[in-house]
DNA sequence: ACGTGATCCTGGAAGC
DNA sequence: TGCTTCCAGGATCACG
């Protein structure tokens, strides 16, 4: 379940080895992933500039434009060689000039790989909402973003129109750092939460980043994975056991059809009190 | 305009 | 043991 982080991390890990390649073939195994793949015959001869990332995208820099290559749920990218057998799933790859070989396997085919000229916005990423770990994510912009929006708080900070690359882990984390109890009605929320649940969604992010794609769970399992994801969650797949805070038991309920995971006692429903003149925030239990 | 829910896909886990 | 059912997830689309 690669999220923001891990593509991150991929992107980083990426640089150093395929910049300055030049790319000899592209094979394309299966059409259609979540989206065709385009024909990108016109890549052979084109150097790689550098990695990226923009959302959950990873992004391979070409002279003319962008390769967009997203990981669904499933999709990992790993370096073969011209004697190495093709895997039931790998869909898509790009053959360089010193023999090395960029592969795309996804068994879920949730993935795509998209292709943006240069100074061109593909339409995938046209309503996308700001990156969260940039500076420019403040509680004022989500705030914004937020507007009216009477959504449970854990559903809107999963829209990647509102902001990017949280999902359904990290909501559930950052949640529980903001000690927000995620069912809060999102404009409900008061300038403080919000500023907590800024620095909640930057921090564990960040965490994720910092142990290099941390919820790699169902990852092909390289040794300490499993413990690194198993440190990393606080609430997230630990329904009925105790809270790592007040020992209290975790509860689990499907909220906006994805596993929701919370603290009854460390996390609060967010309340907005309208009554007579103005309106007040209230914490109720 | 906004909110909700179905859909895509398949390996592995859980249940019978 | 072997079969069936369920679940995970992000993005998109249809509908109310």
């Amino acid at each position: 379940m690669p999220e923001l982080p891990e593509i991150e991390t991929v992107s980083r890990a990426l640089r150093p080895n395929i910049t300055g390649l030049t790319v000899q073939q592209v094979v394309k195994r299966r059409e259609k992933l979540r989206m065709p793949i385009p024909n990108l015959e016109f890549l052979v001869g084109q150097t790689v500039l550098g990695t990226d990332r923009r959302s959950k995208y990873l992004i391979i820099n070409f002279e003319h434009g962008q390769l967009l290559v997203h990981l669904g749920m499933s999709g990992f990218l790993h370096w073969a060689s011209p004697t190495d057998e093709v895997g039931k799933h790998d869909h898509w790859e790009m053959r360089f000039t010193d023999g090395q070989i960029l592969r795309l396997r996804d068994h879920r085919r949730f993935g795509c790989v998209l292709w943006q000229p240069k100074d061109t916005i593909h339409d995938a990423l046209t309503h996308l909402g700001p990156e969260p770990l940039e500076e420019a994510f403040t509680t004022e912009i989500l705030k914004q973003q937020i507007g009216k929006k009477g959504s449970p708080i854990k559903t809107v900070i999963m829209d990647a129109s509102v902001v990017v690359g949280v999902g359904n882990i990290y909501a559930n984390e950052a949640l529980f750092h903001s000690k927000i109890d995620p069912h809060s009605k999102a404009s409900d929320l008061s300038d403080a939460h919000l500023e907590k649940l800024v620095i909640a969604i930057k921090f564990v992010l960040s965490e994720g980043i910092r142990l290099g794609g941390a919820t790699l769970r169902d990852y092909h399992s390289v040794d300490g994975s499993d413990g690194l994801f198993a440190q990393f969650t606080k609430v997230y797949g630990r329904a009925g056991q105790e809270c790592l805070v007040c020992k209290s038991t975790i509860q689990s309920e499907m909220l906006g059809q994805r596993n929701t995971f919370w603290c009854p006692k460390c996390q609060k429903k967010i309340v907005k009190k309208t009554s007579g003149k103005g309106s007040k925030q209230k914490i109720k239990k």
